[in-house]
RNA sequence: GGGCUCAUAGCUCAGUUGGCAGAGCGCACCCCUGAUAAGGGUGAGGUCGCAGGUUCAAGUCCUGCUGGGCCCA
């Protein structure tokens, strides 16, 4: 623009920016734009360089401990929302303890055995083969386990690279991981003190059985097809002789094993007339069943059933009807046919109710000699036709049918499974045992943990464990996989009667050679090898054959661990391991655990047993849980639905820190919602703060906080800026003693407001006038800086857990220094603050602020004034507030407007229209003194002292 | 079917021991243009899932129901 320039209009322009050039204007290197994509990176890798984690360790050495142990995930896939919440949430925990002063460890871990990661395997060599030759169902387990090793090496790779990038601190350079030799040996010592405790046994469960295969499967394996069978409707004679109970079932080759009739207490059972017998069924179900309108006899509740005595159709046996809560209407006759040696639910009543689990069924799918002679050796799908018949012949047959249904089938061999009682390794959780001194039960002592010396967060939790706890059956701790940790039981060689063994020391001793050569060797060595560090002579619980035996002779186990009793003993395998545990006579091996809360029932519970069989105490002082993820609408959320979110595509759409701040913000007690428009709104909420931040730091430039800082006198108490002062110490009292009771939620909410309504709405927006305006190194400029200097150095601490990169940038901006990292520091002591006199009187004043600005809201409105700093406010004295106290130009300022009066003749606000008055050319403000002055121009006092007129 | 749990403004949520329904976002209107892909002000919005009950008084306590979630069966 040229000088030369004469209009008028364009002069006034010229005069504009003149004064504008000698305003104190915001500057700051800290970007309005994060550009998180790019930039988070690159703090992950200045965090690497500098080493962050072992620094953290450095600087922690000195100072109390803060327990804190990381459940495993499962090596399998890629990370998801729930691990994205999780993580974060555990992040948030170890950075808050650790800012908060504590000496944080924090180990990350792998779940890396178990079927799931098996079952992939398999399927992909299933139909090809691999290159090493033979098809999945030739491989031996040492080959099946090398593939399962590798694949879940790969996910740990992949899982820590997502991990990383969500910028959670942990020792990812020596995380744990449940397949390595030396956990696999913790583990092994953890079982040889339940072993020593006298809590493991063999013993017999129903489990889905492959006659084909001769193996026990999962429910992974399965696979479900139609398949036709017969159905029967059998009466059992009552031995009363008040007539039959009518049974139904599906599987007629079940009913040599039939040791009960189950009903439930609460439903409705009839008598019944049919062919001049009087049976017993459901009444909802009486019509379907008997085909006749016919009305009961009489009618019973379930419960008056209970305890009836029936014969076996057609075995010399009496038994008795049970309850069962699991007994519906809506098939059958509402009395369930119940072999606890062929169903799980039925196992379930048979342990109860102190029944036989009792399998006459050998692995090749016949009958043994325990079944009546027309059964010997027949298989269990010609059986079928058989007992039909007998039922027939004997009278004891209602009604058969031939009837198709889904039913259960092996996914290699495609052919039908049975329910089968096998010998599995179990711990009896209701068997007493001493420990420290203290004696009682694994379920006992759990309930008593429970009740009196774990937290939970939430409260419920407890209610949740306690009830679990209460109806939980004995642990079956045995698989039969291959991938996984091999029990290591040992059993006697053909001919010779015994045992098997599994001692304290026996386990000890392949405890030990595990650490050494990884659990691979089980499957590689002869049974002498594996014993190399055991002595039988020594060992006073080995079974008596063993001593008189060659070990070469011993045959070893082919049954592996549940993987929960894996990860279970990670409190010994990580943390007593490691040395990172609390102390021995500390209540509980860690601090906290937490975890979704589907892990009542898994990880915690299944860690909780184990360690107070082994410590006799908890593995945690406090469990924390989240809730699931569910969709917008509420409903469940998953890959098949469609409705899962990727978040690989959050990191790329949103950064981390914006999704760190989104899980900040949740209740995440139960559901949570997730949609791609909630991290848009937390994007928006980012902005906003960071904005906060930046207008903070755009006011320090050229301010030395140790030179500059201003000194407060008794007399500020009422300034602006004290009342600043009290709320940094406000917020940050409220944000850290929610850090401390993990309400992540109400810190988020604190900081919002802070950073929207205190710092943005409030204060900055009041003290802009002196920023710019006043000469840069006025007292009252120096003060608001001080006052800002705390703000920022406060509050970007209080936000480094929550959003690193964003702190740690900020924090660098602040100190000028690119080395420098808010992460290796604590949370600011706002003790030293509160030293600066604060007066009580602004509550009152603050409140009256709303008041005032509505009344000049309305005076702008009626009077058609644009610009609040045309207007002037005359207010009424506030009722016990020394008003005169309060400097005029602070008041005027929280209120936006050009001059503040209090008039005690006033009884409501008066609002002055100053558009008449002249007005300061430099800041804008209708000031009293405002004049021309000898440069020409029309300025304030104020504004012409700070150009030197 | 059972255990635990949830339902409050369009959205996300606060609502201690019963005592006049709150916040943020969004929305509407307005201002500022010296935080500018920023900033400020004002305002509208709710039969507290439904139905009973206890009480002078219920979002809050009790019972039942409906609809979600986790874990079991």
């Amino acid at each position: 623009m040229s000088d030369q320039q004469t209009d008028p209009q364009t002069k006034k322009k010229v005069d504009k920016k003149t004064y504008k050039k000698t305003l104190n204007l915001p500057k700051s290197a800290f970007p309005m734009k994060a550009n998180l994509v790019q930039n988070e990176p690159a703090s992950l890798k200045r965090w690497e360089k500098m080493g962050l984690y072992q620094k953290l360790r450095e600087q922690g050495s000195d100072k109390d401990r803060y327990v804190f142990h990381d459940g495993p995930p499962y090596a399998n896939g890629s990370i998801h929302l729930g691990h994205l919440l999780n993580k974060v949430l555990k992040d948030f925990v170890v950075r808050t303890k650790t800012m908060a002063g504590y000496d944080v460890p924090y180990v990350p871990g792998w779940d890396c055995h178990g079927l799931p990661i098996e079952h992939k395997v398999m399927q992909e060599l299933g139909e090809s083969g691999d290159k090493s030759g033979g098809k999945a169902r030739d491989m031996k387990p040492i080959q099946v386990r090398r593939k399962c090793k590798t694949s879940a090496e790969k996910f740990v790779k992949l899982q820590t690279g997502q991990m990383k990038r969500l910028l959670t601190v942990a020792d990812y350079a020596d995380p744990y991981l449940t397949m390595n030799p030396c956990y696999e040996g913790a583990v092994l010592e953890v079982f040889a003190d339940l072993v020593s405790r006298g809590v493991v046994y063999r013993g017999l469960k129903p489990v889905h059985w492959s006659i084909e295969n001769q193996t026990a499967l999962a429910e992974a394996e399965l696979e479900h097809y139609d398949r036709e069978d017969t159905s029967v409707f059998v009466k059992f004679d009552r031995v009363d002789g008040k007539g039959a109970l009518m049974i139904w079932t599906t599987t007629p080759w079940t009913l040599p094993a039939n040791l009960a009739v189950a009903v439930h207490e609460r439903h409705d059972y009839g008598e019944y007339d049919l062919e001049g017998q009087t049976v017993i069924v459901a009444v909802d179900l009486a019509k379907k069943v008997l085909k006749t309108d016919v009305e009961p006899k009489k009618i019973y509740k379930g419960s008056d059933l209970v305890g009836i005595e029936y014969t076996h159709p057609f075995i010399d046996r009496v038994s008795k009807v049970v309850a069962a809560d699991y007994v519906t209407l809506e098939d059958g006759t509402g009395l369930v046919h119940t072999a606890p040696g062929h169903g799980v639910d039925d196992y379930q009543t048979g342990l109860r109710e102190g029944l036989d689990v009792y399998c006459p069924v050998r692995d090749d799918g016949t009958f043994d000699d325990t079944a009546p002679d027309w059964l010997h050796g027949v298989n269990v799908w010609d059986a079928n036709g058989l007992v039909v018949e007998k039922l027939r012949e004997s009278g004891h047959l209602f009604h058969a049918e031939q009837f198709t249904h889904s039913y259960p089938h092996d996914w290699r061999g495609k052919s039908p499974v049975i329910f089968r009682a096998t010998e599995q390794w179990f711990v009896d959780v209701n068997k007493e045992f001493e420990v420290n001194g203290t004696t009682g039960s694994m379920r006992q002592r759990a309930l008593d943990v429970t009740a009196t010396d774990v937290k939970f967060f939430p409260e419920w939790g407890q209610n949740r464990m306690r009830g679990m706890l209460d109806s939980r059956p004995d642990w079956c701790l045995s698989r039969q996989r291959s991938w996984g940790l091999p029990i290591p039981a040992f059993y006697p060689p053909e001919g010779v009667e015994g045992k098997p063994l599994l001692t304290p020391a026996s386990v000890q001793a392949v405890a030990q050679l595990f650490r050494e050569k990884g659990s691979d060797v089980w499957f590689l060595a002869p049974p002498e090898e594996l014993l190399t560090h055991y002595d039988p002579a020594g060992d006073k619980d080995a079974p008596a054959w063993v001593k008189s035996c060659d070990l070469g002779k011993l045959i070893p186990g082919a049954d592996i661990f549940d993987v929960w009793f894996e990860s279970g003993s990670s409190w010994n395998a990580v943390m007593r391991q490691r040395g990172l545990a609390k102390p021995d006579d500390a209540a509980s091996v860690a601090d906290l655990y937490l975890e979704g809360s589907d892990q009542h029932r898994g990880w915690f519970q299944l860690s909780l047993l184990p360690c107070l069989g082994s410590q006799g105490k908890p593995p945690f002082g406090a469990v924390l849980t989240h809730g699931f993820m569910v969709a917008k609408d509420g409903r469940k959320m998953s890959k098949s639905g469609g409705n899962a979110l990727d978040v690989d595509v959050l990191f790329k759409d949103y950064g981390a820190d914006v999704c760190r701040w989104w899980v900040s913000g949740l209740n995440t007690d139960n559901d949570i919602k997730v949609d791609t428009e909630f991290f848009r709104l937390a994007g928006e909420e980012y902005r906003k703060v960071r904005n906060t931040v930046k207008f903070l730091l755009s006011n320090l430039d050229g301010f030395d906080f140790k030179q500059d800082k201003t000194r407060f006198e008794d007399t500020d108490a009422t300034s602006i800026d004290a009342w600043m002062t009290n709320q940094i110490i406000t917020v940050s009292d409220t944000v850290l003693a929610a850090y401390d009771g993990f309400q992540f939620r109400k810190a988020h909410e604190a900081l919002f407001n802070f950073c929207n309504d205190t710092l943005s709405a409030v204060y900055l927006t009041a003290v802009k006038d002196r920023l710019y305006c006043d000469a840069p190194d006025s007292p009252r400029r120096r003060k608001t800086q001080s006052t800002i200097y705390r703000a920022a150095t406060t509050l970007i601490r209080l936000l480094a857990p929550l959003m690193p990169h964003t702190a740690d940038e900020a924090w660098r901006a602040l100190t000028g220094d690119q080395d420098a990292c808010v992460h290796l520091l604590p949370f600011q002591d706002v003790d030293c603050m509160k030293q600066i006199p604060f007066s009580k009187d602004w509550d009152a004043v603050m409140q009256a602020r709303d008041a005032w600005l509505k009344s000049i809201e309305e005076a702008r409105q009626a009077q058609g004034i644009d610009n609040p700093l045309d207007c002037g406010v005359r207010v009424p004295t506030i009722k016990e507030v020394d008003c005169s106290s309060f400097d005029t130009t602070d008041l005027a300022d929280i209120c936006g407007v050009s001059r503040f009066a209090f008039d005690d003749s006033l009884d409501a606000v008066a609002v002055d229209d100053l558009r008449d008055q002249p007005r300061c050319e430099r800041s804008w403000k209708r000031d009293v003194t405002v004049k021309p002055r000898s440069d020409g121009g029309t300025l304030s006092d104020r504004d012409a002292q700070a150009l030197g007129l």
